[in-house]
RNA sequence: GGCCCCAUCGACUAGUGGUUAGGUCACCAGCCUUUCAAGCUGGCAGCACGGGUUCAAGUCCCGUUGGGGUCACCA
C-alpha cells in the first residue's frame, strides 16, 4: 500500500494536494482502490499523483467512480448532532475529527442540528450544544448559529425539501406509503421473531392496490413512507477504514420508515438529502452506523446523489468494553469543563482516541499536542480501529500536562474563571456569608462547588478515617444495605433528570415527593442526608435545595451517579428486582390516585 | 439469535513481510526533596488461538475464540 510515511513530515503530502481533494482520490491511499470496481458508469479520470515524499515512487492513479465526468470537489464535513440532551463527549470526539479533517484539506466544517425527533427535542439543549462544542475548541464554518449558503441548518426547518424528495421516491416506485397501524407492526414483528426470522415491519402496503391507497389518503389516515427496499439484492458500501468493501444482502434490511406520522423525517432520509444538498464529501461518523449504511446508499442511489465517502469511527468503550455510557463515565461535556479540564487537554485526550500522535524520533508519539499540530499531522485514513476505552486515569495525565504549560499568569486566569466566576458567587453569597466568620473559611465551607469531590472512589469505602466513614454512614444510613442505598440515590436522580427548570423551588417538591410511605421507608430527613453527602461529600453544607440549584443539574447528577456507584454495584438481578418494584410502586400510586379522584 | 465490524502490554497506541515488538498512562522500585506533587533512572507487562501462503508472518489468507455494534414512526 502507498503512503508517505517514510518521512512523517508534517502535511506535505495534504498541502501539495491542496484546498481540493479529488472526489475519490482516496482510492489513491491504496486500500480503498476497491472503489473503483464500483459504479457502471465509472470514468478512469487518468490523472497521476505523486508520493511527494518519495520522488522515486511509482505514480499513483486517482480514479473517479461514480456517475458523470470528472469533477474535483472541495472537502466538506460534518457533524449533526440532536438537541437531545447534554453534549456528549462522543460528538465532540467525531466533531474533532471532522473539523480536523476539513482544515487540513482546506474544507469546510458544518454543523447541521438533528432536531427530527420532536418528541426528545429539548430547547435548552441546543444553546448548551453550541457552547460546550465552541467551549472545547471546535468551530465550524456554516450552522445554524451562522448560516451559510446551503441553510437552513436546522432540520426541523427543512421539511418542505424532505417531503419533496420524498415525493420523488413516492413517483420513482423507489417509496411507498404504508398505513399500517403501529399495534400491527409490532405483533408483525414478534410473529416473526417467535418463527426465529428477522423483525420486519410488514409489507402489506408495499404493493398495494392505488385505488386502496388513495382511499386511505382520502380518510385521511395517520401513515408514514417507507423505502422499497429490494427484496434479495447485495448493497456493497465501502468505508474508508476498512479495506474490505462491506456488502450487506438486502434480505437483511427492513422497509425503513423515510417520513414519520408527524411529517417529520427519519435520520435515514434527512442525513441522505441534507449530506447531497450540503455537498458532504465525507461522512465521518461513528461505527455503529455501519450497518444502516447501506439504506443510505440505497437512498443516493435512488436520488441519483453521489455517494460520500464514508469512514466509520470506533465507537468510544467504557472501561468494560461497552459503548461510553453515561452509567459507567461521564460522558457529559458539562461534566468535565464543571471538573476543571482544560478543553485543550479534554480535545488532546479525545485526538489519542484511534491516533498516537505525531512520530517521534525514538519510535514513539508525542501524545501532548495542540489542535493545529493536530491538523498537520493527523490522517483520517490511518485511524486505528481499535476499540478505545475512555480512560479517565490518561485523560487527567494529558489534562495536567496541557495544565503546566501554563505560565504563571495564564494559570491564574483559569483558575479564577473556573472557581470564581462571578455569576456563581454571586448566587453564592447569601448562602455563605451568614456561615462563615472569615474570608478564609470560604472556600472549607463551600469545597464542593469550587472543585470536584473525591469521597466515592470504592476504595474509599475500605479506608478507616473517621471522616470518611461518617460520609458513608450519611449515604447509607443505618440499617441500609449498601444496595439499597445504591437504588434509592439511582431513583433520586432518575426524578431530578426529568426536570427542566432547575431551581430551589423546583427541586424541593421533586425530593419531597420521594419521601411518601410508598418509599424505601426513609424519612425525608434521612433522605436529604444521603443527596446531601451524594452531591457535597460532606454532612454540613447551606440548605440543601439552594445548594443543589448552585451546583446545576449536571454536577448534581453526575455526583449522584458517583455516590450511588461508590455504594455498590448492582447485578443484573438486582436490577431486574428494582424495576420490578419500581412499577409495582408506580402501579400503586397510580391506584391509590384513582382511588383519591373517586372519592372526590 | 440473524447480520455486520473489530482484535499488539491492565489502558491509549507505533508497527503496512525481515524489529532485541517502540512510546505514553497506570502500577512497582530507586534517586531528588523538610512534606506532597512534579522531575529523573530502572522494572513489570503484549502480538487471543489454530491452520495455511512465504526463505521469512504482529504484518497476507482461512477458520476458531473473544469483544462490540445493530436489528424503532431514536438518532
Amino acid at each position: 500500500m502507498l503512503r508517505s510515511n517514510t518521512s512523517f513530515l508534517p502535511g506535505k503530502e495534504l498541502r501539495l494536494r491542496g484546498a481540493f481533494c479529488l472526489y475519490g482520490s482516496l482510492s489513491a491511499y491504496g486500500h480503498v482502490a476497491a472503489y473503483g470496481h464500483e459504479g457502471p458508469t465509472r470514468v478512469d479520470a487518468g490523472l497521476e499523483s505523486r508520493d511527494p515524499s518519495r520522488p522515486d515512487s511509482a505514480p499513483r492513479r486517482a480514479s473517479r467512480w461514480h456517475e458523470g465526468r470528472l469533477m474535483s470537489k472541495p472537502v466538506r464535513t460534518r457533524i449533526a448532532p440532536s438537541p437531545t440532551g447534554d453534549p456528549h463527549v462522543g460528538t465532540a470526539y467525531i466533531g474533532l475529527v471532522n473539523m480536523v479533517h476539513a482544515r487540513q484539506n482546506g474544507g469546510t466544517f458544518v454543523f447541521r442540528l438533528d432536531d427530527t425527533d420532536r418528541s426528545r427535542y429539548r430547547a435548552d439543549s441546543e444553546e448548551t450544544l453550541f457552547r460546550s462544542l465552541r467551549w472545547l475548541g471546535l468551530d465550524w464554518d456554516e450552522g445554524p448559529d451562522k448560516g451559510g449558503d446551503y441553510g437552513p441548518y436546522r432540520q426541523s426547518e427543512r421539511t418542505e425539501i424532505y417531503v419533496e424528495h420524498v415525493n420523488r421516491l413516492l413517483e420513482s416506485g423507489h417509496a411507498y406509503r404504508c398505513f399500517c397501524t403501529p399495534e400491527e407492526i409490532d405483533a408483525h414483528r414478534a410473529q416473526l421473531r417467535a418463527e426465529k426470522k428477522t423483525p420486519r415491519a410488514p409489507r402489506t402496503w408495499r404493493d398495494a392496490d392505488p385505488a386502496a391507497v388513495k382511499e386511505q389518503l382520502a380518510a385521511g389516515t395517520p401513515h408514514v413512507v417507507r423505502l422499497r427496499v429490494p427484496l434479495e439484492e447485495d448493497v456493497t458500501i465501502h468505508d474508508l477504514l476498512r479495506k474490505d468493501p462491506i456488502t450487506i444482502n438486502t434480505r437483511e434490511l427492513q422497509d425503513q420508515v423515510l417520513l414519520k406520522a408527524d411529517g417529520y423525517p427519519t435520520y435515514h432520509l434527512a442525513s441522505v438529502v441534507d449530506d447531497a444538498l450540503f455537498e458532504i464529501t465525507h461522512i465521518v461518523r461513528a461505527e455503529e452506523w455501519i450497518s444502516s449504511a447501506p439504506i443510505h446508499k440505497l437512498l443516493f442511489d435512488a436520488f441519483g446523489y453521489p455517494m460520500p465517502v464514508l469512514c466509520h469511527m470506533p465507537l468510544l468503550r467504557n472501561a468494560d468494553k461497552s459503548k461510553i455510557s453515561k452509567r459507567k463515565n461521564p460522558t457529559s461535556l458539562l461534566h468535565y469543563k464543571e471538573a476543571g479540564f482544560l478543553p485543550e487537554g479534554l480535545l488532546n485526550f479525545l485526538a489519542l482516541l484511534g491516533w498516537g500522535g505525531p512520530k517521534t524520533p525514538d519510535g514513539g508519539n508525542q501524545e501532548i499536542f495542540s489542535l493545529d499540530e493536530m491538523i498537520e499531522h493527523f490522517r483520517l485514513d490511518n485511524v486505528s480501529l481499535g476499540s478505545p476505552v475512555f480512560d479517565q486515569a490518561k485523560l487527567r495525565h494529558v489534562n495536567a500536562e496541557h495544565l503546566r504549560a501554563l505560565t504563571p499568569e495564564e494559570f491564574v486566569a483559569r483558575t479564577q474563571a473556573y472557581m470564581f466566576d462571578k455569576e456563581r458567587m454571586l448566587a453564592l453569597a447569601p448562602l455563605l456569608a451568614p456561615r462563615v466568620e472569615t474570608l478564609g473559611e470560604v472556600c472549607e465551607r463551600a469545597d464542593f462547588v469550587f472543585g470536584e469531590i473525591h469521597h466515592f472512589t470504592p476504595e474509599t469505602r475500605k479506608l478507616k478515617d473517621k471522616n470518611l466513614r461518617t460520609v458513608i454512614a450519611g449515604l447509607q444510613p443505618a440499617g441500609v444495605e449498601p444496595l439499597d442505598a445504591h437504588f434509592a440515590l439511582r431513583e433520586i436522580r432518575e426524578a431530578l433528570e426529568g426536570l427542566t427548570e432547575w431551581t430551589a423551588e423546583t427541586l424541593e417538591p421533586t425530593c419531597r415527593s420521594l419521601t411518601n410511605e410508598d418509599w424505601v421507608g426513609w424519612k425525608a430527613k434521612t433522605l436529604f442526608m444521603a443527596i446531601r453527602v451524594a452531591i457535597a461529600g460532606k454532612q454540613e453544607t447551606p440548605p440543601l435545595f439552594e445548594t443543589m440549584a448552585i451546583l446545576g443539574k449536571s454536577r448534581v447528577l453526575g455526583r449522584l451517579d458517583q455516590a450511588a456507584r461508590a455504594l455498590a454495584e448492582p447485578g443484573k438481578k438486582a436490577l431486574k428486582r428494582w424495576e420490578k418494584s419500581k412499577a409495582e410502586r408506580a402501579g400503586r400510586r397510580a391506584a391509590s390516585a384513582a382511588e383519591a379522584a373517586g372519592e372526590t
